[in-house]
DNA sequence: CGAGTCGTTGACACTCTTCAAGCGCGGTGG
DNA sequence: CCACCGCGCTTGAAGAGTGTCAACGACTCG
């Protein structure tokens, strides 16, 4: 099943097996965040309840396959391990978002679209054999839906990614693709990283 | 067990019976960033994995039922009924974790510390029965750790207290005992919650 | 060709942080 | 017993970092 990039909730688990697919909430006044990405190959879906007022869209071309909701919910009754790697995924999900609180909350808007790049980097890079030095990739989202992720705003983003290239950390072309020539410059860019040194 | 406040690493399991533990990461620089907050009768640790470089401490007087670590997941392994419990709990942490991305991404420091008494409210009233119109609690951290559980300064909680406290929202006593007279009042405050109007 | 979206850049306003001082309270020791 | 100090909390004044508003170019789609 293809999707080519429209809207829409998701009510039925799935598998991700391409692309990547954005969780974001919503105020009411029309203020948005994002919550998380899934990338592949990553289960979506949220058992045990009535949707909990996420929204979960396309980012990119994105491949699914996908189960209806009773299906997946006998399986993980009849299957000790399809739950329990569920919820190996939900815990690194909960360390991720846990991590991500950090940037929202502590980090200044150059750390933080450094530490997105980074993050795209380490996730969706095509050509990066592990601890590479450099990475090029395309970016998913739009200015304006990395500035929801971040919690800043598009001009905000679109200021600091132009003074990252001026400082020749990255280089862009067509606005959306990136390439890191120094992982390790990039990573100097997104604020002490360690627990307690 | 009784802790009385102090620092500790948890590299055991154990279960919150009265009081609240923090969870926190900071950065190497000294920021810092409370993830998340366990209260009664709530699940501690993080199985599969060695700590995830998140650090556990009492904010109040805390009592715990601890068990060693290898106990726990001899009993995860022994009972799908545990496992599931804990897959529970995560899910429901995950889902906090994500609410709280709105408020530190896209919510004015007003709305953040309206946003943090309505969830004090929530979970500590001492004397609230659901629904009900007014609550009353002990604020269970410092205004330092409130700053840094909303991704602001002590500075900003401070003044952000007194101005509710002089548009008669709550009431405070001792700098630690809070009073909302009207829950909904409060709710107004916070940034509007639903998803997609 | 016109309309719309996405991205960039500039000028200005404003929220929040930073720095500083002061108050109240509890513990400690002279 | 009381002065002293440390810590948490509040408040003020000034400044930095982002947000807001606006204009413009590049590109896509009808």
């Amino acid at each position: 099943m293809e999707l080519t990039g429209e809207a829409q909730n998701v009510d039925s688990y799935s598998n991700v097996l391409s692309g990547v697919v954005k969780l974001s909430k919503s105020l009411s006044d029309g203020r948005q965040q994002i919550v998380g990405l899934q990338f592949a190959p990553n289960f979506l879906g949220r058992p045990f309840k009535v949707e909990s007022s996420i929204n979960a869209e396309a980012a990119t071309a994105v491949t699914l396959c996908s189960f209806p909701r009773a299906a997946v919910e006998r399986m993980m009754k009849a299957s000790r391990e399809f739950e329990h790697r569920l919820l190996k995924q939900t815990l690194n999900e909960l360390d991720e978002a846990r991590e991500w609180m950090v940037t929202l909350g502590r980090k200044t808007a150059p750390e933080k679209v450094a530490s997105f790049l980074l993050m795209m980097a380490r996730n969706i890079d095509s050509s990066l054999d592990a601890a590479s030095r450099s990475a090029s990739f395309d970016l998913p989202l739009t200015r304006a839906e990395i500035s929801d992720f971040l919690g800043i705003t598009n001009e905000t983003v679109s200021r600091q990614l132009t003074r990252l290239r001026a400082d020749g950390v990255i280089r862009i072309e067509n606005a959306r693709h990136v390439t890191v020539d120094s992982i390790s410059r990039l990573e100097k860019r997104c604020g002490g990283g360690r627990e307690r040194p």
